[in-house]
This record gives C-alpha cells, structure tokens and sequence, in this order.
DNA sequence: TTGTAGGCGTTATCAG
DNA sequence: CTGATAACGCCTACAA
C-alpha cells in the first residue's frame, strides 16, 4: 500500500499538480470537464491529501483544541457530544486535552500551549485568571470559553443566578423557608467559591423576606458522598432545613438516598433539588434545573468556527436554563412549617 | 507575536540548525555546554518547534485517534478518562472521532479513514466486521480494539460473560430462581445482540439446573425509561421473575424506580442487578458489576503507545470484572420462591 | 561534535 | 484556464 500523493493524480489525469491543487480547494478557476477527470482520477487512485503538508504551507491545522476538567464527568460528556455535532462536516477535527491536575491546566492556558497548534481553542469550565486571559486575548487564534467567563474573551454559558433564583422561588412557593444550599465548584480549580448561584440563592430569598443563616450554605465536592455527608451536617442542625437545594445531580441524588435510607420521606418530609438535569435526575425522579449542556457545546463550537471564517467580533451568548419538575420536591412538613 | 523558527534559534545561540534540533529529539551526540546553550535560548525565545513541518518530514503525526460512540456517556467518559491518562506526557495528543450514526461509523472504520491522519488509532465498542478488520490489519498505522474484539486485531475488554455468570450465581445463592435477563446492546451499531452476556447468563442457569425461558430474555435500550417498560413487560407476565439482571446501570435504576413507584420493594419484592458499576450506581445503592472502564481505556492506549515503540505483535488482554453487592438484592419473597 | 543542504507534500504565485 | 516552481519548517544524511 503505497502513499499516493497530489503528484500522481496530476500524473494520472495528465494536469499539473497546480489544478489538482485547485480542484481540492473548490477553486472556480477550473474547467468543468477538468474538473470532473481530476475528480475521478482522485476517486479511483484514492487519494487523500497529506495534511501536515497542507498545514505546513497554509498554517492551518484544521484541528480545534477543546480543554475539558475530565472530574463532571457528565458535564463534559454532553458538552464534548454537543462540540463533535457542531464539528461535523466542518472539516475540523477535534483534539480534546484532558485536565486532572492543577499543572495541566495552567499547561493549556499558558499561551504557547503544547503540542498540537490548534487553530482555535474551546475551554471548558475552567476560569482564566486576568493575566491569562490577556494571553489568549492576544494570541493569533482565537479562544471560546464554555460555562466561564473572563474579560474580553467570548464566552457561551448560562446564568447560573438565575437559576438558583427559580429554584428557590420554587421551593418558597411550595411553602418552605428552611432553604439550605449545598453548592460545588463548578471549576475545580477557581481559587474562589462559585458566587453566582449563591448570589441567586441570597437574591430569592431576600426578596421574599427570608433571613439567610451561613449554617444553611455549604459548599463541598461534586460527589454523592460529599452530598450525603452535606445533608448529615444540616439534618444536625438545631434547626434543619425543610429543603436543600444542591450545586449537582450527584450530590443531589446522593443525600436523597442517604436521606431514604434514614427513613426520611422525600419529599414528605425533605425536599430536593439537584442542578444540571443529567441523566441521574431523570433515573430517580429528582427536581432539577435543566443546563443545556449539548447545546453549550454545539454553540461555543459553531461560535468558534464562525470567528475562524474571520465573523469577528464574538459575541457572548447565554443559554436559557428551565426548572424540571419531578418528584423530590413538595410542601414542607406541617411541624417544620410551623417552626420556620 | 512573531513565529520563531528553529533557524531562529540556531542564529541566536551560535549554532547550525542541526545542533539545535539535536538537542530537539535529545540525540546524545551534542555537546553538554552546547546543549546548554541551545536549550537556554529556546527557553528565552520562547521556541515551539512547528508540529506540521515535524510531521510532514517523519511521517509521524503524533496524534492518536479514539473512535467513540458518543452514546453511552458513562461508558465513554471514563475510557476516555483512561486514555487521556495513559497519554499525559508521551508527546501523542488525541483527537476525539465521535460517533453517532451509521455513517460516521462506517467513514472511521473504513481505512483512508478521514481528516487528521493519526499515527494509531483506539477504536471503543464498536466491532468491525471481517472485511474491516483486514483492512484494519493491514494498515499502517496500528488499531487497538477496546470492549470489542476482531479477528487478528489487538484488542482489551472484559468477559461479559464471565461478568453475567456472577451475577446469576449471586442470585441463586441468595435463593432466586426466576431470574430474568434485560441486556442492551454495547456496540450500538452490531448487527446481532450482544451474546456473551447472555451465553453467561445461560450457562449459569443451566449449570444450577434452573430452565431458561425465552419470556425472561429480553433486549431493549440502553435508556432508564426501556429499564422500567422492560420491567412492565416481565411484571405482566404470568410467573414474573423475582430477581432482574441489566445489561447496564441505566436501565437497572430506572427500573428499580419505577418499582418502588409501583410500591415493590427492592429488595423485598424484587432483586434488581446492574452493570458497570457507574456513579449512578454508587449514588443508589445498587448491586451492579464492575466494569474498569478508566482501566480499560488506559490500558488500550498503553498498548498502542508500546505498538507504536515497535513493540508488536501486542498481545490482548482481557481485565477482570467484580460483583458489587449493595443494597438492591436479597431473597426472593417466599410466595415466589415456592412458585419458583 | 557540528554545519549544510535536500526534500517531505502542499499551496500559491507567476508566467503562459 | 493551466503548468512550473518556490516556499512552508523541520529532520537527517553527509561532509567537515
């Protein structure tokens, strides 16, 4: 199996390699009949072109960089499906770096960046700090920044504040005023808690008169063990919450189990409600707020395709999120209400 | 930000361009104050040699591909997982062909095999059939098969049917004799079900001399929602099976919460077993078999790597599975088990 | 131990 | 509209 290259379709078809050339490219500049005789040729030798060669001369790679925090497993699962959807057909390929460590991420947001020069980067969850982002800013590809934002890069997410706000008003409609948050970072590697959902949180309930208790307001790690040893700390509490609203499914579905297993009723007698509306949510009947994670990718990939047509400048966008209704949630029980 | 070359490099340390590119590939024929040199001006100059131009002269892209149906999310984000960390530091980047349809499946199996050319290639669930597996085989490039197998390609999985009869014997042994068997196909696109588990299944069965029943032999999405309509299916059948094994967690938790929706107890009523051993699993309580899926992909990738020193033939390898026993099985009722 | 030159397969520029 | 030819940046003989 021997390597055939542009040389021998022009060979073959009796043209030069510059109309082969052409004909790749969907030049105009070729006579239909040509055409047809370098395609065929193509066709029957099998050609395919070389693309290092091709990336070499014009400095395009025709690859995109996702860097993806492989930890929200269900999060970066969607968010990878709906970038691949948005690739397809586009001729780019997708190299996806995988970040576990704290050095691999300040690796792929440090400019010069590793090994395969993408032509275009899609970072995932993850914050960069101000210097970085000026970096990325400036570098000769551009950069889309998927649930995260930073000053002056596009970005495509959801408002997360929002969010939290519909889920409390929900909660609070059902009669409830013991709110608990147990929340989670959504980038594991942010130096700060994650504000917005706690802004939203605070937001509801004040608008409601609801005084906030730090006692009521956690945050730990994404996992349903985090999330059962969360609901142990606040079912300990002088005065429990009547609901508790989770950062994750995970977490959420944890505490729900553990919370059964206890031989509480939910949502008798405690109310759930989990966030992200993964496949987990849907499994167990659990109250959640839908982030559209496949479209989250689909547009930040579509967004990133369009700046490298040279459709600058980006604009952000945001994502509509929607409260799910299922079955973890209902009135607070007649003793706590009282209490409230 | 101007690009640097290597020519650049060489000016400014004093060398030829062969010296510095010596140092590059860390040929030992250089001298040491040299070396040191080059490599302090690299560092200064901020020097990234140009993969493309690398490529097009060795022949070697240095990137892997992975083949993956994009499907089984849980599944694909932990192989996924486990190459990434086999290729953290090999100099090999990945690039993600995931696959939807039929026809993506049948562009990536087939050998020019698309854009990026890639120096391996990691192909997850899906059997190629004969005619695929030759070309496979004869390619240039070497192709790892994970959780599937072909004739004559190097391949790691795990006995399915191993996995299954374990599972069966957990349940005999706790009593149960009307075991059903809700499998899912694992490589979405074969053209047969899948037969391994099943056969395990089978054998455990008639090894404890229990007859089989093609009504308790079911194949069905791998979704919660056809979990819990195959559970319908078998609840409305004249002698309903006291325990349920499923192809896949998925399935098993929607099923088992559509049981104690319609007020069985899991495990009272009703055994329920899944497989994988995913988080939603964990999150449930569910007895489930493990499937090493990060190690499946690790090692996958490890193979190729070694493949790729020139290290063939690759031998398959085969991980090992485990039962997980939590809470979702027990006995079986004693007015079923006397029917049994 | 080190420098020089040729070529990897393409695309793009330039004459024709 | 088409054909020759010069880069693209790097690696690697080969010569020094």
């Amino acid at each position: 199996m021997v390597r055939i290259r542009i040389q021998d379709v022009a060979r073959e078809a009796g043209v030069g390699v510059g109309t082969v050339s052409r004909v790749l490219s969907g030049s105009p500049r070729v006579a239909a009949a040509t055409r047809q005789r370098v395609l065929a040729t193509i066709e029957r030798l099998g050609y395919a072109p070389v693309l290092a060669a091709r990336a070499l001369r014009t400095g395009r790679t025709h690859v995109l960089r996702a860097v993806v925090p492989l930890f929200q497993r269900h999060f970066y699962a969607e968010v990878l499906r709906g970038i691949e959807r948005a690739l397809a057909g586009s001729g780019y390929s997708l190299a996806v770096a995988g970040v576990e460590e704290r050095r691999e991420r300040d690796h792929w947001l440090r400019l010069p960046g590793g090994r395969t020069r993408a032509d275009g980067q899609l970072i995932v969850s993850l914050t960069p700090s101000a210097g970085e982002a000026r970096q990325l800013r400036t570098a000769p590809w551009p950069t889309v920044l998927v649930d995260a934002t930073a000053e002056g890069l596009p970005s495509v997410g959801v408002d997360h504040a929002a969010a939290a706000r519909q889920v409390v008003a929900h909660l609070l409609r059902l009669g409830h005023t013991r709110i608990a948050l147990v929340d989670c970072p959504a980038d594991p590697f942010a130096l700060h808690p994650p504000a917005a959902r706690r802004e939203g949180y605070r937001a509801a309930l004040a608008t409601a008169g609801v005084p906030t208790s730090p006692a009521y307001e956690l945050v730990t790690a994404c996992s349903a063990l985090a999330g059962a040893t969360a609901l142990e700390r606040l079912l300990a509490l002088p005065t429990p919450p009547s609901a508790i609203c989770f950062g994750s499914d995970v977490q959420a579905v944890g505490a729900l189990h553990a919370a059964r297993g206890r031989g509480l009723r939910v949502p008798g007698d405690l109310s759930i409600v989990g966030y992200g509306d993964t496949e987990l949510a849907e499994c167990v009947g659990l109250t959640t707020v839908h982030i559209p994670m496949r479209e989250l990718g689909e547009r930040a990939a579509t967004l990133l395709l369009r700046a490298l047509d040279g459709d600058t400048p980006l604009t952000p966008c945001e994502l509509p999120v929607a409260l799910v209704v299922r079955a973890s949630c209902g009135a607070p029980p007649v003793d706590a209400g009282s209490r409230g």
